[in-house]
DNA sequence: GGATGTGAATCTGTTCACAGCA
DNA sequence: TGCTGTGAACAGATTCACATCC
């Protein structure tokens, strides 16, 4: 148990809080755990093995054990994880523990779709300001909430902190709408428009590329395809484990 | 050169097609490379430098000379890559010469959306039928196409050859559809749910959940503000790049 | 007994640095 | 000289297998 900090306990209630730096493709999955676990809360399980768990995350046990045991983990040998204890701990890895603030800058298409996805607000994200450049949108009513012109950004920013701004305009507006977040003291960006943004360091960004999932769909189909017409080619179905990897 | 067949072209007019099997993380490059080359191409260049491309789909040059020579690279020493000459490339090795056909199932919030995204259109996709379960939404028209009642999927996949399912239904629904996709004979599954599907193992599935990337972006910015906080802490934007990886 | 937590081995991916070619 | 293509070194992530503890 390296992560255990003798004396005062750690976590929500701890004194210190002491994040110790998880590798990167740990804290992807966490979200997935975390999800997991609330099932299995709904479901009724006190407690959960890194099996059960895994299994209804989606990866092997193994990797998951190795996951968990990054945070210093509350498991039970012999017995398994508790889930009430665990989904706390990661809430409060993740920073769920405090309800953040979400600006949606491009009220077109997606972005309309995204204003009023349900799965942000149940999972801890509030959307609290649209914002868009176009005069016929601006004044709107989308899910509760009015559209304003992106030049209020600032005004808004400095009464309501705004912990994430999410892009879903189109290429062409992108850079200057996260160069905008970024003035306003906006430090993570969830991109959804198809290009590169450049931000200072201290920025984080992910992307989210719709069409690039299908292209990556598209080479796996056309990689089945010319396999199965090969002359030696296996046929489809027959070995391995195919899923992608996300 | 090691993955030069001798004697014939390989590629778009090849003979045989060859795909030799491309490292993921590189495949999942590809489309990004793609864009930036279609960029490119718009602005008039004929040729690009790794270097210039690299800057342009926001990776470093060694990475995008790696992947690129998996494909038994086009590029030539002391000049650069044939913009036109990559494109097609990419695009025969994604499969995406031939216009891939796209059932999408749930027009909820977010399917409504993913109906009428530009983006899919443009890159090589092609939204055939749309399915939902709800009686309310069938015989809706959304961006020209007609809801049809999920029990007519079958009916449909046969006479159109269905390439991709895209799943946006809530999750409870959504391991159900990917059966009936399955059924259908779809082999490459995209999924907004936030679940896990199990299928055979010769259908890929990929999984997009927009929570997810937020309660990633959660993690980050509650990490940043608890170093900054700390008595050493360095300060934000002191150094190092922050770009979350995809 | 049974399940966690973890060193060690392995695999995958990234970066470096330079040979080789235009 | 300039830039690609690539072996070799490196870093990161996954898997194995088992010691450890309830």
């Amino acid at each position: 148990m390296s992560q255990h900090r003798p004396g005062s306990t750690s976590g929500p209630a701890g004194a210190v809080p002491a994040l110790p730096d998880l590798p990167e493709a740990t804290v992807a999955r966490l979200p997935e755990y975390l999800r997991a676990l609330h099932h299995c809360a709904e479901t009724g399980y006190e407690t959960v093995s890194s099996e059960g768990l895994a299994a209804a995350a989606g990866v092997n046990s193994a990797k998951l054990r190795k996951d968990l045991s990054h945070l210093g983990s509350y498991g039970t040998r012999g017995v398994g994880y508790d889930v009430a204890l665990l989904i706390d701990q990661i809430e409060y890895v993740l920073g769920l523990t405090q309800r953040r603030a979400v600006a949606l800058v491009g009220v077109g298409n997606l972005g309309h779709a995204l204003a009023g996805y349900d799965g942000f607000a149940s999972r801890g994200f509030h959307v609290v300001a649209l914002f868009d450049a176009d005069p016929a949108t601006i004044g709107e009513r989308i899910h509760g909430l009015q559209v304003r012109h992106i030049d209020e950004l600032p005004a808004v920013a400095a009464e309501t902190a705004i912990a994430i701004g999410v892009i879903a305009t189109p290429a062409a507006a992108a850079q200057a709408v996260a160069d905008q977040l970024v003035a306003a003291g906006v430090t993570s960006i969830l991109n959804f428009a198809p290009c590169v943004l450049s931000v200072p360091p201290n920025v984080d960004v992910r992307k989210v590329d719709l069409a690039i999932e299908l292209q990556i769909l598209s080479f796996h189909e056309h990689r089945k395809s010319t396999l199965t017409a090969l002359p030696g080619g296996r046929a489809a179905g027959t070995s391995g484990q195919e899923a992608v990897g996300s």
